[in-house]
DNA sequence: CGGCTGATCGTG
DNA sequence: ACGATCAGCCGA
């Protein structure tokens, strides 16, 4: 019953195939509060040392980059703007530090999306007690919440319940944490477009390099 | 559009 | 040690 989990040698390639190869993957993360299955829609590719729109341009080999140097299939996920975590999963082999971003899922089944708006609703109940606003309920919260869960790569992160807890994992070997085959998508379904949010990365910042469904 | 928020990393 | 920077999201 079970999807086919992706092993290493799918991963093993340039970040521009395993970008547009994830489009209509699953991305499977056992959480707390039961087993979240997402299909990827949207993604972005990350090309290593020589693009100006990744973390790694120049050889930044840090603490925080290092697990985009890892083999391909290991998480990358990081703290932006000081509230949101980013997933990013590793392409090529080690020392090689292309990635994918992961910009968009879709729940795959009805207890996925239970899940996901129950994680969205808990956070956002977060911030509205910051705001000292009452909490929503399922039924009073705003149906873009609904209809909008993990659509971005921040939204992504919280409906999937993927922290930083969840960085530099070996996705090949986890039990908890890994993506499986899914639907079948022809090249005519995909879309291609300019990153999102680098616009510093001058002549970069207008590559194709974003794939979408 | 601006505010939120804090780890990270280059610079002194 | 310090401060500018950020691969976002929300609500006005």
């Amino acid at each position: 019953m079970a999807a086919e989990r992706l092993e290493r040698d799918f991963f093993a390639r340039d970040g521009l195939t395993v970008a547009k190869e994830l489009l209509g993957k699953i991305l499977v993360h056992e959480t707390g509060c039961g087993t979240v299955r997402g299909i990827i829609t949207e993604v972005e590719s990350y090309m290593g040392e020589t693009d100006k729109g990744s973390h790694t341009y120049g050889g930044r080999r840090t603490e925080r980059t290092e697990p985009m140097y890892h083999a391909g299939g290991t998480s990358y996920v990081y703290l932006i703007y000081g509230m949101y975590s980013c997933m990013n999963i590793a392409a090529m082999r080690e020392g090689i530090p292309q990635a994918v971003l992961l910009r968009s899922v879709i729940p795959a089944d009805e207890e996925s999306r239970r899940i996901m708006t129950a994680l969205r609703l808990e956070e956002q109940n977060r911030r509205r007690a910051r705001q000292g606003k009452a909490p929503y309920t399922a039924d009073s919260c705003p149906g873009t919440l609904q209809k909008s869960l993990a659509d971005g790569p921040g939204k992504l992160c919280i409906a999937m319940g993927i922290t930083r807890a969840d960085n530099d994992i070996d996705m090949v070997k986890s039990n908890k944490f890994y993506v499986t085959e899914g639907q079948v998508i022809q090249a005519s379904q995909i879309r291609a477009g300019k990153r999102i949010g680098i616009d510093y990365a001058e002549e970069a910042a207008d590559y194709l390099w974003r794939f979408y469904l």
